[in-house]
DNA sequence: ATGCAGATTGATACAAGATAACATTCAGCA
DNA sequence: TGCTGAATGTTATCTTGTATCAATCTGCAT
């Protein structure tokens, strides 16, 4: 099992964010392409937009950023996209915050665990398997099937514990 | 630590429903006493309603409920009162559904893992320490310092898998 | 090239979930 | 009895998400 269970978040304010977005839009195609699925410049657009920090962004404001460069959007341009990415695992849905934001490792199926700053609003992404297994182990002891997980911790990251 | 993860939930169909409803009702009493606050009549109507199952109740839900007994109830009026109850301890929210469902064991300071069945809609509520722990450990890690989790697991019940 | 089928996007309307702000009433007590 | 803060009532509005139908586009078979 490795150590390194950080897929993404709390990078140093100075890291390449340009890089982060470059993998990510290159690692969409390839999922997309091997999905049989179109990256269409719609979905490409909303993505970047996700992608544009490392911070979930909420369904509306997305559609205020598609404002500018589109002719009026309507909420299901937006929510149509979301769902194709998340369909896709480029995207997560953060059920507490009702925002949305980038996977960090969209090649392997996996529905993450996310720890959210509430002073800055980064957020980290991880995949601790031994923390899956243990949830898989508890409901398979009371006869339950997992499907779906639902992660999400709320706290203070480290920068913002000093600042 | 206990093996007994379970905190309720996945009760067979023919447990005496009254007897949860009466224990929640008496620690509800208790809670409220034990913090100076009042467990008013609407709050307890609000409260009774969401133990009228293990299913959660959405807030529209609880709203049309009260509109039998209450004359043209607001939101307000339910979204107060079930604040009231999450502060104390007494009711939890799921996210992943926006419903909200009464706590099994509110006496003592947590917030519960849920397994939520997607074909019958109950829901157990456990207690695992050591997943916590484990959260806790991996935050801990990167120096992230929690404050708060939604851990949420969809998928079937026991029954559901068989029927 | 042409036209068809399915996928994608556009557009309108509305449903569902939640809160802001201010008025009124109530419980406990000086 | 009257005061104070808590609790509830009331109205309006904001946020989040869907349903539905129309128009357009893409890839492909003819």
């Amino acid at each position: 099992m490795s150590d390194n269970i950080i897929i993404q978040g709390f990078e140093s304010a100075e890291h390449d964010h340009r890089h982060c977005v470059a993998d990510a839009l290159s690692e969409a195609e390839r999922v997309c392409t091997q999905r049989g699925e179109r990256f269409t410049p719609l979905r490409r657009t909303v993505f970047e937009l996700l992608w544009s920090s490392h911070k979930p962004v909420k369904a509306y404001d997305l559609l205020a950023q598609l404002a500018l460069t589109h002719d009026r959007p309507a909420p299901p341009t937006v929510y149509r996209a979301l769902d194709f990415l998340q369909e896709a695992g480029l995207v997560h849905k953060l059920e507490s915050l009702n925002a949305y934001i980038g996977c960090g490792e969209p090649g392997r199926r996996h529905q993450g665990q996310f720890l959210i700053c509430e002073r800055c609003g980064v957020v980290a992404e991880l995949d601790d398997e031994a923390l899956t297994s243990r949830i898989d182990a508890n409901a398979r002891k009371i006869g339950f099937k997992v499907s779906d997980e639902t992660i999400e911790i709320t706290g203070l990251c480290r920068q913002c514990q000093v600042s």
